[in-house]
DNA sequence: CTTTATCCAACAACGTGTTGTATACTGGTT
DNA sequence: AACCAGTATACAACACGTTGTTGGATAAAG
């Protein structure tokens, strides 16, 4: 009784326990043989699939971790049309597809390595599509990735914190506040807020 | 020969061998027998100071995170009298004193613990400063948490990469760069770096 | 000569990664 | 149908290293 185990399954099993786990205790305190005992296979099977905790989760990332093509095209119009409301949306997209998955690896117990790659990524493509459009002179060219990281890590950490907060604002209202800071600036926005509220 | 060992001083170069090894490798794979035997002590020593690596690495963590007074002194003037300059100008005495450190924590091998710690301080602190003198309503008071968490993100994310890469900017630029950012918003920022360029 | 800081040795407990063998199911061949 | 080769996992045992702890020795300071 028992049908054939199948690989795939068995390894999506795994990361599946594994993920369980990880979600509620850091990494460096989780064993194998937890992982295994709770998934129902023998120890050994999971260095059939992964040589390490680690290598485990790196395959998780590697499964959010949109491929280059598809980055590529998700990015495209960012700073090309300068449609930077389509640009926000394809982000957000991509954040609510893997919604409580970004939400772990980016928090708290998260994974470093992961958010470097997320912007490392970003960068590669992001540059090359405007900085050579506009022959930029190399200060600006350098300027311009700054402020690609700092979009990256703004956009990355409103969003973690809206996730860990259960959503507690309505999409839309934080798609329109990111778009506003990135448009007007921060300080912009926080004085119209104020006033608005004097006014009342 | 050879004077009485200080504790102290003891404790603080375990903390430094510690930290090179840190600046190195992640932390998941550095034993405590390394460290000691990187500092010439017995690996019984380090339990007297430490639980354990983590703890270490705590220990460093907490020496660079300043204290509530001394944060909040800092932080007084950032949304209350409005000056972004000197606020900006404080954040960026912060980094600059604990640069090297504070690269690490916040790089690929860092601890996103500590990224959540001073986040959540800065909002802790932060947040009651404007919200109560303003009276805002639940709503724009939530927002305004966000935006808080972007600027940080944003802060954190740029000073991280700058230090990376060897300061490729001088100081002036990248703190003016910053400051039109939170003023203007990145895109505006963006526009006119192409324009200036256009003009050439 | 007492206190203090470190050394040293040894300990059990546990996690790691690996290996060899056994079992059981699958799909294809005859 | 019967058989066989391939595959996925089980199981057990291994050597090895790390952990955290302990009790006693050593050496310097006051």
């Amino acid at each position: 009784m028992g049908r054939r185990p199948v690989p795939e399954e068995t390894k999506q099993t795994l990361l599946d326990h594994f993920w369980k786990i990880y979600c509620e205790k850091p990494i460096e305190k989780i064993t194998v043989r937890e992982i295994t005992d709770a998934a129902g296979f023998n120890r050994g099977t999971f260095y059939v699939y992964f040589t390490d905790v680690y290598n485990a989760l790196q395959a998780i990332e590697d499964s959010i971790l949109p491929g280059e093509e598809q980055f590529e095209e998700m990015i495209k119009d960012h700073h090309k049309g300068l449609d930077r409301h389509q640009s926000l949306e394809e982000f957000m997209d991509f954040y609510e597809q893997h919604g409580e998955k970004l939400q772990v690896l980016l928090g708290p117990n998260g994974d470093p390595t992961f958010v470097s790659r997320i912007k490392e990524r970003v960068r590669r493509l992001l540059i090359p599509h405007s900085s050579e459009l506009h022959k930029l002179n190399e200060k600006d060219r350098m300027k311009f990735e700054y402020m690609v990281e700092a979009e990256i890590s703004s956009r990355l950490g409103i969003f973690t914190l809206w996730f860990s907060r259960g959503k507690d604002l309505p999409l839309e209202d934080l798609h329109q506040l990111v778009y506003d800071m990135e448009q007007k600036g921060s300080h912009q926005v926080g004085q119209e807020m104020l006033h608005r509220n004097d006014f009342r």
